[in-house]
DNA sequence: TTCAATGCAAAAGTTTTGCACCTCT
DNA sequence: AGAGGTGCAAAACTTTTGCATTGAA
């Protein structure tokens, strides 16, 4: 019936309340949230969750393979419920980070792995540049 | 006759003797210290430096683009003199993070912008696994 | 001399931890 | 009933900031 505690319990976690909602949050957003993010979301509908707790749901999740932790070079971490590797992409102006695929990081997973003798696990690919409504903005404002 | 004073002052910055310390410590290092890593390197030699300027020196370094800012998700950064655009590969058992090329990062960047409409201004690819001497290690560790 | 850099201490921001209580299984 | 999860407060860590002093140009 309930598909995300399937999901939480064929991982071995313990349903509650506050996992059904962190995760259902993240499965369902696309903003890449930080742990704070998902606390503020939540608190409307969740009075009672804790901030500790979401972090150490976060951790939970992530040592079982059900999110993604990322580090954009924000000061804080975050959070992605799609696992399979695929590059991202932030904007250097509104700070949001979308998705994107490619083809290209199963080779360069083989290259990188060639090259420094290490066994390779995983990977995070980021790019940083303006987003189409930044820079339109941005052109707006040279034009002044 | 000093090289590294020759590249503060042509990038606009006071020569130090903070700085001199600090940019040749990374220039000769392929260890990419964190900031308090290279506090503490400099300490025995420089007894009076302290851990903000050390932060505001490599603030000052990276925005005159004489160093590479790195988040490799151990909740602090990590620093790179080599300023030219390369991959990273990180060991997960010891922390050491080396450097490596490809040719493939042109490429990727070109599909990043194509795919989202971004401009793309730099990129940060991290690789995670383990190096030859921590497998070793695990392998022998497995034996037992 | 002037303006920027330094160093100290305090503050800010994110994440972790300890512990008592609660609640899933 | 028992193992594990939650929530609170405190602590730990990294980084930033304010400000008086120092030092480079």
């Amino acid at each position: 019936m309930n598909e995300i505690a399937d999901l939480l319990r064929a991982k071995g976690l313990k349903v509650t309340p506050q996992r059904l909602a962190i995760f259902t949050f993240l499965r369902y957003t696309k903003s890449h949230p930080s742990a704070e993010d998902i606390y503020k979301a939540l608190m409307p509908t969740n009075p009672t969750i804790s901030l500790a707790t979401v972090y150490k749901t976060l951790d939970s999740f992530r040592s079982v393979g059900l999110v993604q932790e990322l580090s954009v070079g924000n000061g804080r971490s975050n959070y992605d419920a799609t696992v399979e590797s695929h590059p991202h992409m932030v904007c250097t102006c509104c700070n949001a980070i979308i998705d994107f695929d490619s083809d290209l990081i199963a080779t360069l997973r083989e290259e990188a792995a060639l090259k420094t003798g290490f066994d390779v696990a995983r990977e995070q690919l980021i790019f940083y540049g303006l987003c189409p409504a930044c820079r339109q903005a941005s052109s707006q404002q040279d034009a002044i």
